[in-house]
DNA sequence: CATTTTACTGGTCATTCGACCTATGAAACA
DNA sequence: TGTTTCATAGGTCGAATGACCAGTAAAATG
C-alpha cells in the first residue's frame, strides 16, 4: 500500500519525465498537456491540479533538467577539490559533455528558449544559467571579453551532435551515443577548448 | 504598374521571409499558419494557394535558408580556387560562422528538426546537409571516424551564440550581433578548429 | 468508526488550428 | 473589345488546444 506522499511523489514524476520528453521535443508552444498527460500515462486534468498551468509544468520540467546538471558538476568540482584549477576545469567540461549525451534536452531548451526573449528565457537565464556561467569561470582563467565566445563556443560544440543524435545518424551513419563516441566527444571537445 | 509574374513573386518572397522568422522561431508544430500571414501582411487563405500546405511552406522555408547558406560557400571556394587547402577550409569556415551570424534561423532549423526522425529531417539531410557536408570534408583532411566529431562541434561552435543571442545579452550583457562580436567569434572558432 | 482531506477522473468551455471553398476584380489574352 | 485566367479576400469546417469544474473514492485524521 502507499501512502498519499508517495503517490503524489510518484505521478508529479512521471508528469516531469514526459513534460521533459514532450517539451524538448516540440518546444514550449508545440507541446499539448494532453501529449504529456498521455506519454504519463496520466489524466489531462491532473497537469492542472499538480501544476497551475502550462507555464509551471514548463519551469518543473526546466528545474528537474538544469538541477541534475549543476549538481553533477559540483560534485565533480568538490571531488577535486585542492587539484590545479586547469585540471578541475577540464573534468568539468568532460562532465558537461557527459551530461549533454545523457540529457540532450538540456540543450534543446536552451536553444528553444534563449532565441527569443521573453519570460521564460529570462527565468531560465536569472535561475539557472547565471549560476552555472559564474561557477565555470571561477576555475577558467579566460579574459572578460572573450568569455562570452568561450562559453557558447563549449555549450555548442558539447551539445550539439548528441542534440541532433538522428541526423547525425542519418547524415553519417554514425551514432554518437554510444559510450565509445561520447567519450571520444569529451576528449576532443576538451583538448580543443583547454588544452 | 506590376505584372503578374511579378506581384506572385513578391507575395511569395513575403510569405517565405515571414515563414523562415516564425517557422525558427516556434518549431514546425509551434508555427501558425495565421501567424505567418499576418507577419507577411497577406491572407491566410493565400498561403494554401501558393504552397499547397504547412509542409510545402516549411520546405520553400527551408531552401531559402540552406541554398544561399551553400551559395555563399561555393562562392568563396570558387573566389579562393588554387590556394591552399588549408586556407580554402578555414576561409569556408569563416564563412559559415558569418552566416550563421547574419542567419541564425539555420542552426535553429537543424537542431528543431534533426532531434528527432521524421520526414522534414530525412528531407532536410538528403537534400542540404549532406551536400554540405561533402563538400566541406572535400578541402578538409580528417580522418574519417572524427570527421562527425568535428562537423558538429563546428556547427554548434560557430552557430550556437548567434542562435541565442538574446538569451547572450540577458546572461552577460554582451550584443554577439555586432561587426566586430562575429568577426572575433569566426576568428576563435576558425583557430580553434583549424589552427 | 465518523469526518475531513485530497489525488484523481471525466467532461465541458471558448479559442485556435490547418485545410478548404466560393466570390471577385484586375491582368492577360483572343 | 470581349473573354479567359488567376492572385487574392473572406468565410467555414472538424479537430485540437489550455483551462476549468463538479464528482468520486480512498487515505488521513479525530
Amino acid at each position: 500500500m502507499k501512502t498519499r506522499a508517495q503517490q503524489r511523489e510518484e505521478t508529479r514524476h512521471l508528469i516531469i519525465e514526459a513534460a521533459v520528453q514532450v517539451f524538448s521535443d516540440r518546444g514550449f508552444h508545440g507541446a499539448s498537456t494532453r501529449d504529456i498527460a498521455t506519454r504519463a500515462g496520466v489524466n489531462q486534468g491532473l497537469l492542472t491540479y499538480h501544476f497551475k498551468n502550462k507555464d509551471e509544468l514548463w519551469r518543473a520540467a526546466a528545474d528537474r533538467i538544469f538541477l541534475e546538471l549543476r549538481a553533477q558538476m559540483a560534485a565533480r568540482r568538490d571531488a577535486l577539490q585542492g587539484e590545479a584549477p586547469r585540471h578541475i576545469v577540464r573534468e568539468i567540461t568532460k562532465t558537461y559533455v557527459r551530461f549533454a549525451a545523457a540529457c540532450p534536452e538540456l540543450f534543446r531548451f536552451m536553444v528553444e528558449e534563449g532565441k527569443h526573449p521573453g519570460p521564460r528565457m529570462r527565468w531560465l537565464v536569472d535561475t539557472h544559467l547565471k549560476p552555472t556561467y559564474e561557477e565555470f569561470f571561477q576555475y577558467a582563467p579566460i579574459e572578460e571579453n572573450l568569455r562570452p565566445h568561450v562559453f557558447y563556443t563549449l555549450a555548442g560544440a558539447a551539445s550539439t551532435i548528441f542534440a541532433v543524435a538522428p541526423e547525425c545518424k542519418r547524415l553519417m551513419g554514425y551514432n554518437p551515443t554510444t559510450k565509445q563516441a561520447i567519450e571520444t566527444h569529451a576528449e576532443y571537445v576538451t583538448n580543443l577548448l583547454l588544452p
